[in-house]
DNA sequence: TGCATGGCGTACGGTACCGTATGGAGTGCT
DNA sequence: AGCACTCCATACGGTACCGTACGCCATGCA
């Protein structure tokens, strides 16, 4: 187990060592980007990372900075204004946010909320992804025909439910659940003329 | 800082240990439940506790139990069905956990959700309050006259867009978002007519 | 062939935590 | 006074982790 490493020496830069966080943030959460918990992902010892990296912080900021350009890059994907085809688009949106489908996302999405609940870092990233898509649906909503006050309701609406979904264990909780989703959907995005104010 | 302590010993038994852990499962998460630091937050040693505990997952197990027994007093409380006053106690029930007020109580919640994402003994507590939850809400709904399913449906957007709100900071997205949160719920509790599988 | 540098291993000191063993001070009971 | 019991302190060994110091070896380049 000494040299003559298994690994052939392959590519072993700071992108590796980031991308390791981001899963091991996934499965484990915080604490499993470890310096020595990553470096036995790979069969190394710390002395590579300490040679990549300034210190722990230093691998942090790039996995926020990596995880943020990845939100924005899938945001602007995701909500291209298709005239006509807004209404599928949200739809569609939230289907990928469904905890039943890509759950690796959701894993990383909810870790690094829980991060950024105790951590400013975090938070400001967090803060910051969540503006791109508020605004993105909020433009998506808007050419619907909803008004600036219900498109922002209806934004808010929607990534509070697929964020809170995938919190809860629900699977057990009656087997028509995916026909339960579907008209959750349904009712969030679907048009109506009620207004903020208007009701008391 | 030898005997004679500050404290004048005053009742330090197994209950005080575990609302300790609460407290501070809430403000640092699964790991602020380490033995050593909740000592520190009495001002005496782990020998204390390794008197009180078998060890630290007596602690966590009753940790676990007493939320479970408090979230169930809580939503009975909570949801006693008063004829003809079911909205009001589901608007009601949407602000007591809104983000902005109950900020401990959230706290809490959101701690023990992003532990049994990775802990079956939390994530099987979790459950049992979940399925609680829903099955008060839903009680409600039906006495509103929705149907089963709608029922169910509209207790679990109720719930997600609770839990996902106070995972999202959308306090600097609009000076109007009291307003807009106020829409969300009529949203979600006023009633409707259709049914999940007549949308497409 | 020499040697500079990249990439990593080894070893160390330090911190934070778990759990155990043991002792000691106080209190009540007899 | 003697004893048992409660509650806590001290001290220890063990693990996991951060960060640093330093050394080894392979490769490329002169």
């Amino acid at each position: 187990m000494k040299h003559r490493n298994i690994r052939p020496r392959a590519a072993l830069g700071r992108n590796e060592w980031i991308q390791a966080a981001i899963d091991n943030l996934a499965e484990q959460g915080v604490n499993g980007m470890r310096v020595e918990v990553l470096a036995k992902t790979f069969g190394v010892t710390k002395g590579s990372f300490y040679w990549h990296f300034r210190d722990r912080n230093d691998l942090v900021e790039a996995v926020l900075q990596v995880w943020r350009d990845g939100r924005i890059q899938d945001i602007e994907k995701q909500t291209v204004a298709t005239p006509g085809a807004e209404e599928q688009q949200l739809l569609h949106l939230i289907d990928i946010y469904s905890a039943t489908r890509n759950r690796k996302g959701i894993s990383i999405e909810l870790a690094v909320r829980e991060w950024a609940r105790r951590d400013a870092q975090a938070a400001a990233i967090v803060a910051e992804v969540d503006t791109w898509r508020l605004e993105a649906t909020r433009k998506l909503f808007v050419a619907l025909g909803c008004s600036e006050e219900v498109a922002k309701s209806r934004s808010l609406l929607l990534y509070a439910y697929v964020f809170g979904q995938s919190l809860m264990a629900c699977e057990n909780y009656d087997v028509r659940i995916a026909e339960f989703k579907r008209w959750i959907a349904e009712l969030i995005v679907r048009q109506r003329q009620e207004q903020p104010g208007t009701a008391t």
